[in-house]
RNA sequence: GUGUCCAUAGCUCAGCUGGAUAGAGCAACGGCCUUCUAAGCCGUGGGUCGGGGGUUCGAAUCCCUUUGGGCACACCA
């Protein structure tokens, strides 16, 4: 279906071409002056120089071909020349119409779907997942799933940090204090225990104290570093305990992903591709673009237009050890010869801009990808407290992501249950609903790039701008179709009609605006826009619910367009907050 | 130092490719429940869009400059 927008600038185009002048002035947009009008257009203004000739009367002449319209019910010229526009009821609801019998609500699937793989720029095993983590998982599923409703095919990889140095300083912490570990035994040929010789909580104590270690203690340091460099070359023992290490951890994070509601289709990581790591690093030397500089294996990536000093990219240090880049490089490589994506999400923290400019550059100068492959790096902000520093917890720790949930939980199911009556079971699961839903929301609700402050009372309020309110609003409208049917109505059989009061023509306005809504998250990436769009949805309703009596109205047709408005506003919320990766409960 | 991002109401944030009186929420104050969930709705107050120039018929939006912040700048990820 088109967009509401395209129909109304298509008349307009039509308008200014019959009037003489160029059809790309006929843009439509949504009006600013709600007071006014519902769409206006500006184009008689910026066409006044090119036809020397005064606003208003281009405006005049367009309104002029406009005046019997089936779209417009009303178009008005104003100075200096404005065209506002108000939509025709009928136009409106046939427009409705046609999207509630549509199985995406007006959305229409892309010529040629891409296909994308989204690098969510994992963490790191045996490390506890923290409010950073938060970010990359919340708005990668969102926009995992934004794409996948808009027709893109979407592959998701958690791609964990399993290969660098944090795992040789695991293992000689470990060695430190388990020397007598068969894994430690160089001479041991036979099979290493199937079950791990530590559990998680012991595990993410170890990596904390191996790093303090190691920032104070070179001769340590050095340890790590021969420990990765045993891991990476191969030593059975090590690869075993490595094995070990990232059994447990990869089932600890699959179970704290699965309580956030996100899900990956691939659990790679960086020692993936540890395998063909030597033939990456050989094509790019056969194609003259890998040399030694200060011992290390670089590629130059600064280009003549760059305003700033872009440093070589790292391949290999100067002990021939892999790092972050090339393990990056390398695994570019793999999804181009396994997936062969037309596009690659990157999303980490904003603070790696620069480094993503120095890969995407490095595998574009390399040809490890083709011109057309699109490399998009999406930099996430921190997330701060009130005080607007990066958060904490009261004792100034890290915030565990496992406990910011729990505490989060607790606080909604203190909420639901207080003053309301809720069975017990229903309200444990209503409150884990309601707390997703206000984090998620509380996070995708603000600009990916920006930072934002991590404040639990707002999110988890049922007041204004939140997760909770959406869902609220929801209930709400299911709450009333249900007592429909207890009427003995049929929802799926109640037939639109046109509106009969503003409330509910602004409410079937906003509506009209899903799939544009939806094209332009997905085409700019941006949850926010979600957000932004059935908080509106939401207003609108709310306000329309609150001056209807729609289950007392007397008048059959009446109630059963208003009962078929609420259906349409229902899927549409249900389908955004899905995008989001959320969703409502039955009551609450 | 170089580069980059940011600065909008007391607080947290919107503001699409420049358009008509800069919008929400929270907080404050005042209304609305014998009637579909008041976890809601309506209303009031609150702003020299960091400062200064410029482009334009028109600038929160584009350009320059300045101030104040955040962040990055080859062997970490």
């Amino acid at each position: 279906m088109k967009k509401i927008l395209d129909l109304i600038s298509e008349e307009l185009k039509n308008a200014f071409e019959a009037a003489g002048y160029d059809g790309a002035l006929g843009k439509a947009t949504i009006s600013n002056r709600p007071d006014l009008c519902e769409y206006q257009c500006n184009g008689a203004m910026a066409g006044a120089k090119q036809y020397k000739k005064a606003p208003i009367m281009i405006a005049n002449e367009v309104a002029e071909k406009m005046q019997d319209s089936a779209v417009f019910a009303e178009v008005n010229a104003v100075a200096p020349g404005f065209l506002n526009l108000k939509i025709k009821e009928e136009f409106l609801l046939s427009y409705l119409q046609q999207m509630r019998a549509d199985e995406k609500f007006g959305m229409d699937m892309p010529e040629s779907p891409r296909k994308v793989v989204i690098d969510y720029g994992g963490p790191n095993i045996a490390k506890p997942l923290h409010v950073g983590h938060l970010r990359s998982a919340v708005i990668g599923e969102s926009i995992k799933r934004i794409l996948r409703y808009c027709g893109h095919e979407v592959i998701g990889d958690v791609h964990l940090g399993d290969w660098g140095l944090q795992m040789g300083l695991i293992i000689t912490e470990l060695k430190e204090r388990h020397p007598e570990w068969v894994y430690f035994d160089e001479s041991y040929t036979g099979e290493y225990p199937t079950d791990a010789p530590f559990t998680i909580s012991e595990l993410e104590e170890v990596y904390p104290t191996a790093s303090g270690k190691s920032k104070v203690d070179p001769e340590y340091k050095a340890k790590a570093m021969e420990d990765t460099f045993k891991l990476q070359s191969g030593v059975r023992g090590h690869r075993a305990i490595w094995n070990q290490v990232k059994n447990v951890s990869i089932s600890d994070l699959k179970a704290n992903y699965d309580n956030l509601g996100v899900e990956f289709d691939l659990w790679k990581g960086e020692s993936d591709v540890h395998d063909i790591i030597p033939g990456m690093v050989e094509f790019m030397k056969a194609g003259g673009h890998a040399y030694v500089s200060e011992g290390a294996l670089v590629v130059d990536v600064k280009e003549e237009t760059d305003t700033k000093e872009i440093p070589p990219c790292m391949i290999l240090k100067s002990d021939g050890a892999s790092l972050y880049n090339t393990t990056d490089l390398a695994t570019i490589q793999e999804r181009m010869e396994t997936i062969n994506p037309d596009e690659l999400i990157y999303l980490t923290d904003k603070r790696q801009e620069l480094y993503f400019e120095q890969v995407f550059r490095c595998a574009r100068k390399t040809g490890l990808v083709t011109p057309d492959v699109k490399l998009v790096w999406l930099g996430f902000g921190t997330v701060n407290g009130k005080d607007g520093k990066p958060f904490k917890t009261r004792d100034g720790g890290v915030m565990r992501l496992e406990n910011l949930i729990k505490e989060t939980t607790d606080e909604m199911y203190r909420k639901i249950t207080e003053g309301h009556s809720l069975p017990a079971e229903e309200a444990g699961q209503t409150a884990k609903i309601i707390a997703l839903s206000a984090l998620k929301y509380g996070d995708l609700s603000n600009q990916i790039a920006k930072d934002y402050v991590f404040d639990l009372d707002r999110f988890t309020s049922f007041e204004g701008d939140t997760g909770p309110y959406i869902l609220y609003t929801i209930v709400r409208i299911k709450s009333i179709l249900n007592k429909y049917k207890e009427q003995g109505g049929d929802v799926n059989a109640a037939m639109l009609q046109k509106a009969v009061s503003g409330s509910e023509k602004d409410l079937m306005m906003l509506l009209s605006r899903f799939n544009a809504s939806m094209e332009s998250a997905c085409e700019e990436i941006a949850p926010h826009k979600v957000c932004a769009y059935i908080y509106d949805l939401a207003n609108a309703f709310n306000h329309f619910y609150h001056e209807t009596k729609i289950l007392t109205e007397e008048d059959a047709d009446k109630k059963a367009g208003w009962i078929a408005v609420l259906a349409l506003t229902r899927d549409i919320l249900e389908t955004c907050i899905d995008v989001l990766g959320f969703s409502a409960p039955e009551r609450m």
